[in-house]
DNA sequence: GGAATAGTGTCTTTTAGACATTATCGG
DNA sequence: CCGATAATGTCTAAAAGACACTATTCC
């Protein structure tokens, strides 16, 4: 296998970005139009090379974030999600990605300050169908986001980056029922998301208003980790419980 | 920033390798001695460049996990735990690394056929003191990997790869103390744990004989997520439930 | 019999889930 | 008043946790 000659591959690093919001109570995820050739015209995960070979990943994904989508650097959180590595995965070359899932609170219509071609809020699951064509495997990367997302909202305070700064538990359960595509008894809701330690805090006897009767105002509490956690129906495919 | 003259920077990619076993009732990592120079001497996780450029990253893993540990190829169930990419990460130059996470069950003393330098069978709790000496950013890889390995056992069935093909509840018992580092009540985990899904199930009604009543055997079963989940212990360190 | 581990039963407290009821707004 | 949403209360069923007890092996 070794000899004096063998030098280890080199291969090209890309970052690629899941943002996530809400909009219209669904989840939505950025998408940018290609505008240069592998898969020019389809849609794509913000992303991109490395800038230089000392540029770190985290830093890169967030040099991304400003230059494709317009978010100050570190206006958003960022976290890894996977590593997307097949070889034939992109035609250029052998180029290794690594994905970051970040969240960010309602904004307004398009996206701010797109300095590559246009972006677009694309529903997660209208990007998932086989009737969207998306880039490389980004309808993989983007899946895997989903589930992510899903899942850190059980046992994180992940739900209340989706809302603004100060938000009602109303708004809070609509992130929950958006994210996992179910229906939860807002009275129900109110108590657990209320039980559960530093999740969310009272932000003074302030108000709003709407429709019906004034909500109370939260903001996200301290606690990052949630226990208990926030309990996800079963979904009703499977047959649950034990058969004796 | 862009012009014409433009290349995206080419980089070293790597898999490192946190296989993990139950011995002496304690989370063991594989650890080797690393026989070259960056960190030579100090401990390092199995690991290496890939072989060539059109060398899939997971192929990648599983050849180091023949070459250095002397598995099998799909011997091991091997998942992806995070990628490690620092510009400073590695002495020899940006190298990114794909870490991967792989559990077996107990083993005869050292390891089987390695290739490489010695390898050992190291606790978790002493790899990551400050005492021991690790090569690169592999402590924190370890770590990592113990956070992962203690979060999927809450979720899903990896407790019985630390487990033969056939085991005791017990011995099913120990596994979640030992990566917990908790203590649970024998009568109260032998209910939990029959009354998950399709976590085991009872492998005839054969026996085994050790120092008491022979116990039942059991083998895993179908469900690979716990519906519901395993309940890990609270932390003793933080206050919990809500004031009011 | 005793020591040791396996397995069962029972009780109490907590939590999830269903759902009635009251409160506070804008008309 | 009505419609709408917020907030609280109440009941029931399920699950978690504590722990007594019985069962089966080896000595």
């Amino acid at each position: 296998m070794d000899d004096d000659s063998w030098v280890p591959p080199a291969v090209l690093i890309a970052v690629d970005l899941v943002i996530f919001t809400l909009r219209e109570s669904r989840l939505q995820v950025l998408l940018v139009e290609r505008g240069v050739d592998p898969f020019r015209g389809a849609l794509a995960l913000p992303g991109g090379f490395l800038a230089h070979a000392e540029e770190d990943l985290l830093a890169a994904a967030h040099r991304e974030l400003a230059e494709e989508a317009g978010f100050a650097a570190d206006q958003l959180h960022l976290e890894q999600l996977s590593v997307y590595g097949t070889p034939g995965r992109d035609p250029r070359g052998r180029v290794v990605s690594v994905a970051y899932l970040a969240i960010t609170p309602r904004l307004p219509e398009p996206v701010a300050g797109t300095d590559a071609s246009d972006a677009w809020w694309i529903p997660t699951d209208r990007a998932l169908s086989p009737d969207t064509r998306l880039a490389f495997d980004h309808r993989r990367i983007v899946a895997d986001g989903v589930e992510r997302a899903r899942t850190k909202l059980e046992h994180s305070a992940l739900a209340t980056a989706f809302c603004p700064p100060l938000f009602t538990i109303s708004e809070l359960q609509e992130v929950y029922e958006a994210v996992w595509g179910v229906r939860l008894d807002p009275r129900n809701f109110y108590r657990k998301v209320q039980s559960v330690n530093g999740f969310i805090e009272p932000a003074g006897p302030v108000r709003k208003t709407e429709n019906g009767r004034p909500a109370r105002l939260f903001r996200p509490g301290p606690r990052q980790a949630l226990h208990p956690p926030m309990n996800r129906p079963p979904e009703p495919g499977a047959s649950e419980r034990r058969p004796i």
